[in-house]
RNA sequence: GGUCCCGUAGCUCAGCAGGAUAGAGCACAGGAUUCCUAAUCCUGGGGUCAGAGGUUCGAAUCCUCUCGGGAUCGCCA
């Protein structure tokens, strides 16, 4: 299931789409066609850039995607549609090419234009309004409260941060919600843990933490400041009296770093909703009724699993929902055999609550150890709304830290992980930011973080910031040589771009007109690596041009002795520069003005 | 054993819901600097898209099987 399933494509904002739209009226005032023509089909008509900008500058399918139905060669209807085509606003030629496509070259007037709109959005290009104002909810993160964040957990705050600035920019209304796990066994650890650095600050000699606790140093910095507050008040008290008070103390320092290491990497969450307030609530009481009315739960034995060698099974009855209504392997249990609730019974009132509070449209960014996990959350959220609710998941795998090509030892029983905040404070949070995106999010990410402090090509983020750079630089040194040119974005805006042509910049003005599709494309697909791929994509156009410039004096971004012509590419270099910006703000990185 | 993911150049990976001659970086070989930042660029070699079938005008992409790698598999969170 993918984001934009649920969207309804109303409004449309880039070129692609206000094209496609013209195809498929163009489509449908053929009286042959429109008659024969299904809308799925339509649906399937599109506009893409060309493989190669020598075919043209937009392509189509429609001649390939409709030929069938109306039982005709894709060449000739090619031929047919390309004609009409020729007669749309902007499109200065049209011709079938290869199998059928549809090749089409736009004016370069059209293009001026593009120009023109970038200048005018500024920052904000790329913008569109196919999200409808639609209520979406994303929760990321989501780190249990027993320590600071590891590079992993980064990975996801990454991740789910720029997704929700994706939608954001596409439209949506987005809350970032986190989801604190503090109730179960893992903050019980946790207070046991504190506990005994307690002990420990109050003078008493810890020697090895015991297996099953926390061993993290973090920790002792906790056990010191309780036993500031506390004094030696809690030595010698039994644990049922200890435990809720230390445990709820050490579960508000805990998230303290963790919303410290989350500020330090630039992300801030709307909502923190807390598992055990849930629970407190009597959430879970009621999901089990509404579940139970609807017959979906039942007191049973799970079965046992094929395969896999389980020891000590035994058949145990225990409450149960019936997941497999809705497409799972099994049905999956509500309550442990001694009657507690698991973890899944919270997080179906979690889910719930989300909904009830609006959210129809809930995306979840997990670890993609919880693969196994999506199917059961997913049919237990259409049982609990009845079918009205949407649960995207998206998974994130693990980040491979690596120093100059060897691993960096990570463990946490021994404690010797490398914390989120290590990493930021060697390498900068915009780094940190930029490399979690450089691949799919499914897929396993090598960070070295020896070779992101080069400044080189091999490092991606410096070679995007240094295009950015060098127009900063051009817009310094313009200044110079002009003194009195006005070049602000209005003033940019209203150039005379004749000097923008086939051969000398338009290539690049063809590119920077992509952005509204990449970002189109990367909000509904839930996938924002494309954006820093697109970001690479154009640093290296730039590069190239700008060495166009040291063989040819013409095609310089400066040209001493034309005003006209200068501010025409200025314009042009300063366009580069808005859309880059514009890529680095949906990942939440700066821009770079000088590099030296 | 069940389920899911992955397999694309020597290496690391893209491939935009089926399209035109499968791309980029690194590495390797050669070249560009009196000139806006050479921290860059240009040129070149390199591929049975793991394998075999199938679906159709057309498959790296969808389906089936095989091989190889990984994740996960009572009531943990």
């Amino acid at each position: 299931m993918n984001i934009g399933d649920s969207i309804v494509h109303t409004k449309k904002m880039n070129i692609y789409n206000n094209l496609s739209k013209e195809i498929q009226r163009i489509v449908m005032s053929n009286g042959e066609l429109a008659k024969l023509v299904t809308p799925e089909l339509l649906e399937r008509v599109n506009i893409e850039p060309p493989k190669d900008f020598k075919f043209g500058d937009l392509s189509t399918n429609a001649a390939l995607i409709l030929a069938k139905s109306v039982k005709k060669n894709p060449r000739d209807l090619g031929t047919v549609l390309a004609r009409e085509i020729e007669r749309i606003e902007g499109v200065a030629s049209a011709e079938v090419a290869g199998p059928g496509f549809i090749n089409f070259r736009m004016a370069e007037t059209f293009w001026h234009q593009q120009l023109i709109e970038i200048l005018d959005s500024g920052i904000s290009y790329g913008r569109s309004d196919i999200g409808n104002d639609k209520n979406v909810n994303i929760e990321y993160v989501s780190a249990n409260p027993t320590g600071p964040m590891h590079v992993g957990h980064g990975r996801g705050a990454v991740l789910g941060d720029v997704l929700a600035n994706l939608l954001e920019k596409v439209g949506y209304r987005v809350t970032r919600e986190y989801y604190i796990n503090d109730a179960g066994a893992q903050v019980d650890t946790l207070g046991r843990s504190v506990f005994l650095r307690y002990r420990e600050a109050l003078g008493e000699t810890i020697n090895e933490i015991p297996e099953g606790l926390y061993p993290g140093d973090y920790l002792r910095e906790t056990g010191k400041k309780f036993a500031k507050i506390h004094g030696d008040k809690w030595i010698g008290t039994k644990e049922v009296e200890w435990l809720p008070v230390v445990r709820f103390f050490a579960i508000e320092e805990m998230m303290s770093l963790i919303r410290e290491d989350l500020a330090a990497l630039g992300v801030r969450h709307q909502t923190f909703t807390s598992e055990k307030s849930l629970i407190e609530k009597s959430s879970i009481d009621e999901v089990f009724e509404e579940l139970k009315q609807q017959g979906l739960t039942y007191q049973g034995v799970l079965e046992r699993p094929k395969g896999a060698e389980v020891e000590d099974w035994e058949e145990r009855e225990q409450l149960l929902f019936a997941a497999s209504k809705f497409g799972d392997d099994g049905d999956r249990p509500l309550q442990k055999s001694d009657g507690s609730n698991t973890y899944f019974a919270a997080d179906i009132a979690y889910h719930r609550d989300k909904y009830r509070r609006g959210f129809d449209h809930m995306i979840d960014i997990w670890g993609a150890d919880h693969k196994g996990y999506v199917t059961r959350m997913q049919a237990a959220v259409q049982a609990i709304t009845r079918g009205k609710g949407l649960l995207d998941v998206k998974l994130c795998n693990l980040v491979n830290l690596l120093d100059n090509g060897t691993p960096v030892k990570m463990s946490k029983r021994s404690g010797t992980f490398v914390t989120l905040r290590e990493v930021i404070d060697l390498v900068g949070k915009d780094v940190v930011r930029f490399i979690m995106l450089t691949r799919n999010n499914e897929a396993l990410l090598d960070f070295d973080v020896s070779k992101v402090k080069d400044q080189s090509k091999d490092n991606p983020i410096f070679y995007v910031q240094y295009a950015h750079a060098r127009i900063c630089s051009i817009l310094r040194n313009v200044k110079e040589i002009f003194p009195d040119l006005n070049i602000d974005d209005p003033a940019l805006a209203a150039a005379n771009f004749s000097e923008i042509n086939e051969g000398s910049g338009l290539d690049f003005v063809k590119i920077l007109a992509n952005w509204p599709r990449v970002v189109e494309g990367a909000a509904l697909s839930g996938e924002p690596h494309r954006i820093v791929f697109y970001l690479q994509d154009i640093a290296a156009a730039f590069h190239a041009f700008w060495n166009r410039g040291n063989d040819d004096e013409t095609l310089r971004f400066i040209i001493p002795g034309s005003a006209d012509k200068t501010v025409a590419r200025i314009a042009l270099a300063r366009s580069v520069a808005i859309v880059i910006s514009s890529g680095l703000s949906v990942i939440g990185v700066e821009p770079v003005k000088e590099m030296r």
